[in-house]
DNA sequence: GAGGGGATTGCCT
DNA sequence: GGCAATCCCCTCG
């Protein structure tokens, strides 16, 4: 079971998932762009701007189970976010999957985005990430190490990783916990939170 | 039961 | 760079 490996603080499971394979349903696409989460105030990983800081309720409860499970949420009531829960059962840490790049099954890939983009753009952002691969809310808690889940992920050798700060949270947003694989053009964009205070004040 | 906010995206000027 | 679209979920009364 290669959940173990994820079994670790946030930051250390970014970077070993940056470089895995992720398939879903005719998609095979390599993680080039992730960011970290962690947890409630007196937890491990104190994080103010993860979705499992004010506790376990029933929208982030997967990020407090075991590791190497699906955790996705809707974002401005459009998109779908996939992240890779780490950290040991009991914690809660996961990993936002930002970026990656369509190895296999491009034709179903673009089908589902619907419009002509460049090869680089198709899973860009963590909203195309999930449209690429056709990943939806109802995928929320499935285990990536399954072989009958729908969602699978298969780690490999990581990538030389670049970090920098988080894109769009309105807190914490200075802490270098978004990792993403030196030079890859697939990487998205950095934009600041519109509601982050101005850079350098205090977490 | 109502109200507000958000780990986004693409199109507008 | 600005801004609208849109839907849970969470918080409060």
């Amino acid at each position: 079971m290669n959940a173990v490996r994820l079994a670790v603080d946030p930051l250390t499971a970014a970077q070993r998932l940056l470089g895995a394979t992720l398939s879903c349903r005719g998609v095979d696409a390599t993680i080039v762009e992730v960011e970290a989460y962690g947890g409630v105030p007196h937890g491990p990983w104190p994080d103010p701007a993860a979705h499992s800081y004010g506790g376990p309720t029933a929208r982030n409860a997967v990020m407090f189970g075991p590791p190497g499970r699906l955790y996705t949420y809707r974002s401005y009531g459009m998109h779908v976010c996939a992240n890779v829960v780490c950290g040991p059962d009991g914690t809660a840490a996961a990993v936002l999957l930002r970026a990656a790049v369509v190895a296999a099954g491009e034709p179903v890939a673009r089908g589902r985005r619907g419009q002509v983009l460049p090869r680089e753009s198709l899973a860009r952002g963590p909203g195309n990430l999930c449209s690429a691969l056709g990943i939806t809310m109802a995928d929320n808690g499935i285990d990536l190490f399954d072989p009958r889940s729908p969602v699978r992920l298969r780690l490999g050798a990581p990538l030389a990783a670049q970090a920098g700060p988080r894109v769009g949270v309105s807190r914490a947003a200075d802490r270098p916990w978004r990792l993403w694989a030196a030079g890859t053009p697939e990487v998205s964009a950095y934009r600041r939170s519109p509601r982050a205070p101005a850079p350098g004040a205090s977490d």
